[in-house]
DNA sequence: GTACTTATGCTGTACTAGAT
DNA sequence: ATCTAGTACAGCATAAGTAC
């Protein structure tokens, strides 16, 4: 055995490490629980130790790699930790980490143990913040020290210190350290900042600087066509090509806009905003820095880069109030909502009456202002839910319908939507020359029938698309259509009851059962 | 010398504020 | 709404320091 543990309780609540004979002897006085917990820290240190020759067995939030090699070999041994933008919650078991160990061993100051200690003092500090982490212990030493150099983080900066940047630069080289001890910022904030100041244009680019982008990514890829290049360019070089634009400037003008471009991609419409909000609602992550953008972005013309599509990602949820505060999937739910009430006043604006401002979470209403032509072909549907129930009324005057629904989602919530189903009818039993059909009774035979070509829309959490909510007919039924579907001189194609698709895209309709609506019938 | 720990430098990316 | 820019942070490689 290479080192014994002895815990010798004491009066007071120092805690020592002494070196015996090549055994090393802890002293301290703590209770029993925290004795357990002292002695499961060391076993783990200790089996770390010896364990370190063959480092493939080594917990990997108790290794400290770096090297490509030591990844490698451990990803080969299905070994897996995080990387990327630490979430806050890992921010937060990080501080609290901290705060143990300071508070264990009476330090007020953590600052004081990552810049002030020498190694032998702070023994078993990183080790320590590291837990309950997925990450190496390099990567929460690196971050340990970002988040605690009181000279980070400190903002802006100002044009004199632009200029002192620039004359200590000449001055001190690439020393770092003593650049940023004279500015005042950390070494890595200066160094950072000297990275961006090379000389360039700003503002929008001229054409020949964009023919000398791409000429010189087509150059540096070997590649004058086809899939755009997103990775593996070397900026820098890219840069000096370019001539009149720093690195940054070249890869965010390249990513955003060019390769797109010369891969012959299409705009961007609402379909894909919804088509992001459906894909990411089904990636079922909890965090959206675990999105894998750049799978989502194969294969999909209207998306410019995954960088770019991440940034319409958070232009649409910034629209969110609190938009931070959320879990993602509640999130995405809300940026839904918005993204159809944004629609809904949208179509407002261009002269329809807007027949609902209800948008709350539990009463979801539509309303459609004008009964638009309908095509020949419905060709998107979804059942509803089934525990949904749904109500609605048509009103019609002589020159709008409106047709309103009530999506029940909780039973909880019914007797509220009820009251705002009866408070919507109330309202429009104050117009004049309408007519209101009540909702139906008959629920299974409920579909919403889709096709954002229509132009509607509804706040309906069950759908992703724009729809119209229809009673549906069974086939069976032929034209004994109900009465009260009746009602407008238009066509429209319904979905079948029976033989169903399991989900939304109901792409099986018969293509035979086409009904007249005709107002007259009411 | 070797293995491990601590630290630095360079490159690339993420987040988001500001400008257009 | 979209583009551009500013700052912070991460990945990777490796140098320097240290204990054995």
């Amino acid at each position: 055995m290479d080192n014994i543990e002895v815990i010798v309780p004491k009066s007071n609540d120092d805690v020592e490490y002494i070196e015996r004979g090549g055994n090393r002897i802890c002293i301290h006085v703590q209770s029993v629980e925290e004795i357990e917990q002292e002695c499961e820290v060391e076993m783990d240190s200790n089996h770390q130790k010896k364990t370190q020759a063959s480092s493939t067995d080594v917990d990997i939030t108790q290794a400290w790699f770096t090297s490509k090699d030591d990844k490698e070999s451990r990803k080969g041994q299905g070994q897996n930790w995080k990387t990327g933008q630490w979430t806050k919650d890992e921010v937060n078991i990080l501080k609290e980490n901290v705060e143990k160990y300071c508070e264990k061993n009476s330090i007020t100051d953590p600052t004081r143990v990552i810049f002030d200690m020498q190694k032998e003092e702070r023994k078993d500090f990183y080790r320590q913040c590291a837990k309950g982490l997925e990450r190496p212990l390099f990567s929460v030493y690196r971050r340990l020290l970002r988040m605690y150099d009181k000279k980070n983080h400190m903002g802006k900066y100002s044009k004199e210190e632009v200029d002192r940047l620039r004359k200590l630069t000449t001055k001190y080289g690439k020393d770092w350290s003593k650049i940023g001890q004279e500015m005042g910022r950390s070494a890595s904030s200066v160094k950072d900042k000297m990275r961006l100041l090379r000389e360039s244009n700003t503002g929008k680019w001229m054409p020949d600087e964009e023919a000398r982008l791409v000429e010189a990514i087509q150059e540096l890829q070997g590649q004058t066509t086809g899939v755009p290049a997103v990775h593996g360019i070397e900026w820098a070089k890219v840069a000096d090509k370019v001539e009149s634009r720093s690195e940054k400037q070249c890869r965010t003008k390249w990513l955003n806009y060019l390769s797109w471009k010369h891969s012959g991609g299409k705009e961007w419409s609402r379909d894909d905003d919804l088509k992001l909000l459906d894909i990411l609602q089904h990636l079922k992550v909890d965090n959206d820095n675990d999105v894998n953008w750049t799978a989502i972005f194969q294969d999909w013309p209207s998306a410019r880069s995954p960088q770019w599509l991440r940034a319409k990602w958070w232009s649409l949820k910034r629209h969110v109030n609190a938009y931070s505060d959320m879990k993602l999937p509640q999130l995405i739910e809300n940026v839904k909502k918005q993204l159809q009430t944004r629609l809904t006043n949208s179509q407002s604006s261009l002269g329809n009456r807007l027949s609902s401002e209800n948008d709350s979470d539990t009463s979801q209403t539509v309303s459609i202002l004008t009964l638009p032509t309908l095509p020949p072909l419905i060709d998107n549907a979804v059942l509803l839910d089934q525990t949904t129930s749904l109500n609605q009324s048509i009103i019609l005057d002589q020159s709008n319908i409106v047709f309103d629904q009530n999506v029940i989602i909780d039973d909880d919530e019914e007797e509220k939507e009820k009251a705002d189903c009866d408070k919507e009818q109330e309202k429009h039993e104050e117009i004049e020359n309408e007519i209101v059909v009540t909702p139906s009774t008959v629920q299974q035979q409920q579909f919403l029938i889709a096709n954002s070509a229509l132009g509607l829309l509804t706040t309906s959490a069950n759908s992703l698309r724009d729809h119209i909510v229809v009673h549906a007919v069974p086939v069976s039924a032929g034209n004994n259509i109900p009465q009260s579907l009746v009602f407008a001189n238009d066509t429209v194609q319904l979905a079948p009851s029976v033989g169903l698709p399991d989900q939304e895209g109901l792409s099986v309709i018969d293509p035979d059962f086409v009904v007249g609506f005709n107002s007259d019938s009411i």
